[in-house]
DNA sequence: ATTTCTGCAAAAGGTTTGCAAAGCG
DNA sequence: CGCTTTGCAAACCTTTTGCAGAAAT
């Protein structure tokens, strides 16, 4: 956790503590792949006390404050993601549920005319794309 | 529920009964937004003794027939909808979960280019634009 | 008649909460 | 030191499952 992430959660009036570091270090080597309990397992191998409700107070907190997203993949859990990458998107394998990053590929200009034309103000963009990876597709009989 | 439902349920060796036609019913007159416990409240109006269990099963026994589709919208329950309906793609605005739906702002070639790039076969495109919505926008102080 | 389906109740899985003790600022 | 945060256990909520009786084919 650097000074960064530090003003930003002492700007939210959150305090800093070893397990909110950690929590946060996770989720961001998970690189948006873990879910509460996988980042709950990590963690816990550095910090055997960790409790499973702290992750998951850890998450909220993180989430009000903006430095991470949940990502709804699939049918599963939630997974989380650090906040400050790129805008990007996912492709998503249906059988081996691994996940691929891509860069959005549609202009500003797409949107904001769906926008207008809907009468919303877009903030973000989902966009997952469903289907079978290379694996997958050659274990296809 | 009509013949062409019963026969794509009799294809996939699934009997009609009373519970599943009412349940599609619902789901269908629901247009996507429904949860599967707002589909047992308003089912349950007109059977009574249906239970929340036959809700899932039917509604696992839909998803299984290609009928229906889940939705995973926002942070909440997962919604249903009919799946005989073009593809499009959801508005939802985050302050009152309104949903509106859009038809696909991309052709195929995009979506087979970015397919090939990563080595996928894509079977289906989840498109989700998040905001405000016209009225929550006007409630915005 | 056979096999699937339903309702009920209990179980399961993920997430949240109450509380006393520990720790940050 | 005051107030927040933690760990633990119990509660909660949505979804799934086991089972005996009911219904579909």
């Amino acid at each position: 956790m650097n000074e960064s992430d530090k003003k930003i959660l002492h700007g939210a009036g959150k305090r800093i503590t070893p397990q909110r570091m950690l929590i946060l270090e996770t989720i961001r080597a998970g690189q948006g792949h873990l879910d509460a309990d996988e980042i709950y397992r990590r963690a816990k191998k550095r910090a055997p006390r960790l409790s499973l409700s702290t992750v998951y107070r850890t998450i909220n907190v993180l989430k009000e404050a903006g430095m991470i997203e949940e990502l709804h993949l699939g049918e599963e859990h939630h997974h989380y993601e650090l906040k400050d990458k790129t805008e990007h998107h996912h492709l998503i394998c249906q059988v081996c549920g691994k996940v691929v990053e891509f860069e959005s590929p549609f202009n500003e200009q797409l949107v904001h005319d769906l926008g207008q034309r809907y009468d919303f103000e877009i903030t973000s963009v989902h966009l997952d794309l469903i289907g079978y990876c290379a694996e997958c597709r050659s274990q296809k009989t």
